[in-house]
DNA sequence: AACGGCTTGTTATAATATAACATTTATTAA
DNA sequence: TTAATAAATGTTATATTATAACAAGCCGTT
């Protein structure tokens, strides 16, 4: 019995949207979609999201308002994420690059500050736009 | 003649609101306060905060839909920002650590994009809340 | 069956941000 | 100086993003 219904009904729906897209997707935007599917509201497309959020299975682009499905061998990371954005077409790539995430992982400051997470944005413009 | 006239009316009073708080401000608490000085619309802060982000003079947490003054002596740098967020008490600092800029205004992946700008957020317990 | 935890459904509303248009003020440059 | 241009302001309305509050259903455990 495919032991894997980690997601619940709206859960995979939202899921299975943002998967599919070739960019990120506004909440409101996976609400038109999936509201052809039952869902009305949308506190169910945010509920979805939120839960998707903390599994690590989606990432929020936070300068942009909108979701992404995690390239990263469905990363656990929810933790350490960064993104390069480019400003023209909006195209976002998730980076994976392990130099990089070890540099920001073990990265102390001054303040004496406890870091269990981080998020970065790169903006720019990608080959196709420059 | 006091040459740095460099604010207009609008943008110093945001300015000087965002610059007296202990923490980041969001642009409708803003508007809150000045609108005891005569602003009365959103789109007036909006406009002012547009300004002031775009000179440098303040930042946006975007996680946090938030602004900041700038504290490193009147940052050109739009374009290189780092923040250490308290994720109990939400005190927000700007980091300023010329290494970690180097690292990451030199950092390069393997899509050839070329980048212009980033932030980073990274998230934790402060010294007093951990 | 009874309980607890999670998920869903639904209506309403809060919080954040921009569109569109009219007017005023400051800067530039003929 | 003055006409042209650019920047800032004022105002009303509306778009976009996100959460509150409450009721009900589903599912595994005891
Ligand atoms: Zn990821
Ligand atoms: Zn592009
Ligand atoms: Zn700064
Ligand atoms: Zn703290």
């Amino acid at each position: 019995m495919a032991q894997a219904q980690i997601l619940s009904k709206n859960q995979q729906m939202v899921f299975q949207i943002i998967e599919k897209a070739k960019g990120p997707l506004k909440a409101y935007s996976i609400l038109y979609d999936v509201q052809k599917k039952g869902i009305k509201a949308p506190l169910q497309v945010y509920r979805a999201l939120d839960k998707l959020l903390e599994l690590g299975k989606i990432h929020k682009i936070e300068s942009r308002n909108a979701f992404v499905a995690c390239k990263n061998s469905n990363c656990e990371i929810t933790k350490a994420t960064a993104f390069s954005i480019c400003e023209k077409c909006e195209k976002v790539t998730e980076i994976n690059n392990s130099k990089l995430t070890n540099y920001l992982s073990n990265f102390q400051d001054t303040t004496g500050m406890k870091y269990s997470k981080y998020n970065l944005e790169f903006f720019g413009l990608c080959k196709k736009c420059k």
